[in-house]
RNA sequence: CGGGGACUAGUUCAUCGGUAGAACGCCCGCUUUGGGAGCGGGAAGUACAGGGUUCAAUUCCCUGGUCCCCGACCA
């Protein structure tokens, strides 16, 4: 991509209506705009980042033997009134509304009704389970009140499983599985993130798992032990910050934190609701327990951004940067130098390394840097009069720079190794 | 849903009862070239909307809208 291309160009100032370090960050660098309170356009620098964010729980999840297919986020009414929910939980979160017709009509918070109406129609047999569904597909809640950029918003990504297993025990098998793939998807974004204990809510006295990341800016507040793994939220949490961990005995402390991705037991509320059973070995009916994970892509670019963050601006996981490569060339009014770094721009190319090349002639070596810096992408290359046969490189987040040859740094990030 | 703040150029802000100004950005020219360069010229505004007070309102008052913050809420 060609900076000179690009929609849009960076701003000098950050907007004066965003206040958290994601919206702030994420609109000066040219990622999103805001569209209303808690509702934000993606940009092409910002869709590609949601995207890997995305791709990253996509093979994750299908690496469970998770399917991957979209539903629509248009609920009726009928549906949600089949498990009492259009008006407790519909009508505090819920858009609803009536359309042409007077027909009553939501837009999706959560999908465990529509899930389970079609499997209800195809599975019959405990042959047809175990049966893991997902999609990663935009949400609806009608927030009282939306902040803190993408962490809190009225429309967001969310990527959502349904579990639909033959027994408890073997549902338990796989939520554990399910924890685990959660943990490397986080890891793999770049995010450090606690398992904590949560209100199973109303389908379950089971403890819900929430998977959060423990910072300053998050709004959620978690009692943890310093030494083992004990974590509570807070909401169900009994112990006060001089309490000692139930478990070990050590100091328990409370933190801030943001909830990315939360997985419940379900049960058999919603089996039973919408008659979903299957038949076993022995042609007996048995009831189908489910579970439902959800992870959010559009909350975790936020998160990553609150988290990897400097002075300068945002500093991105190499997973998730928008661009593998910032190319910058300077002196580009000198036609050597200009050659050469169009010759190196289309050799990224042709290794499939994804390049921002900042072509532009007018602006200083200062101006082009800031911008670098502001995006975030990990790897800044520089070409210029005074790099002669070399590459100029530097991480975004380290202050040396390294001379190497096309050659070397392609061999680094193809090993994804930095020496 | 309670409480507080804001709304003026594309952006960030100043002005303050007498019909609007800077910086950045943008356009043109010249000069520069390794951390948001310099000089000169130029384009750019229904001051959120509606009503009221006044000889006169962007400015004061009222109503509404939008955004931000604190709280409540957050299966």
């Amino acid at each position: 991509m060609l900076y000179s291309k690009l929609f849009p160009k960076t701003l000098k100032q950050a907007p004066a209506d965003e206040q958290s370090a994601n919206a702030k960050l994420l609109h000066q660098a040219g990622f999103i705009r805001k569209h209303m309170a808690g509702v934000y356009n993606f940009l092409p620098l910002g869709i590609r980042t949601l995207n890997k964010i995305s791709q990253v729980i996509r093979e994750e999840m299908d690496n469970l033997g998770g399917q991957e297919m979209i539903m629509s986020a248009f609920q009726p009414r009928q549906l949600w009134e089949k498990t009492d929910r259009w008006e407790g939980l519909g009508k505090e979160v819920m858009y609803q509304f009536k359309d042409h017709s007077q027909k009553d009509v939501g837009l999706a918070i959560t999908h465990e009704e529509v899930i389970t109406a079609i499997a209800s129609q195809m599975v019959h047999s405990y042959k047809d389970l175990p049966l893991y569904v997902y999609q990663i597909q935009t949400k609806f809640r009608d927030e009282p009140r939306p902040r803190f950029g993408l962490i809190r918003g009225k429309e967001f990504l969310m990527k959502d499983l349904y579990s639909f297993d033959i027994s408890n025990q073997a549902h338990q098998d796989f939520y554990k599985q399910c924890a685990q793939a959660y943990l490397k998807a986080f890891e793999r974004v770049g995010l450090n993130v606690l398992v904590v204990e949560a209100s199973g809510g109303v389908f379950s006295k089971d403890y819900s798992h929430e998977f959060q990341v423990l910072i300053d800016s998050g709004e959620d507040k978690v009692v943890h032990c310093q030494k083992c793994d004990f974590a509570q939220n807070r909401e169900i949490c009994h112990l006060d910050n001089r309490g000692q961990c139930p478990r070990c005995g050590s100091e328990i402390v409370i933190s801030n934190a943001i909830e990315v991705g939360n997985i419940f037991h379900l049960g058999t509320r919603f089996s039973d609701a919408l008659g979903l059973s299957v038949t076993d070995e022995s042609g007996k009916p048995v009831p189908v327990t489910m579970g439902s994970y959800g992870w959010g892509p559009s909350r975790v670019m936020g998160t990553i951004v609150e988290v990897h963050h400097d002075e300068r601006g945002i500093i991105w996981p190499d997973t998730v940067a928008p661009y593998k490569i910032s190319l910058i060339g300077l002196d580009m009014e000198l036609e050597n130098v200009r050659r050469k770094a169009e010759k190196v721009y289309k050799l990224f190319g042709v290794e499939g390394i994804e390049v921002l090349f900042d072509d532009r002639v007018g602006p200083s070596a200062g101006e082009k840097f800031a911008d670098a810096d502001l995006i975030g992408i990990l790897y800044r290359v520089v070409i210029s009069k005074k790099t002669k046969d070399k590459l100029e490189v530097k991480k975004r987040s380290e202050k040396n720079t390294h001379f190497m040859t096309l050659e070397q740094l392609i061999d680094i990030l193809t090993r994804h190794k930095f020496s």
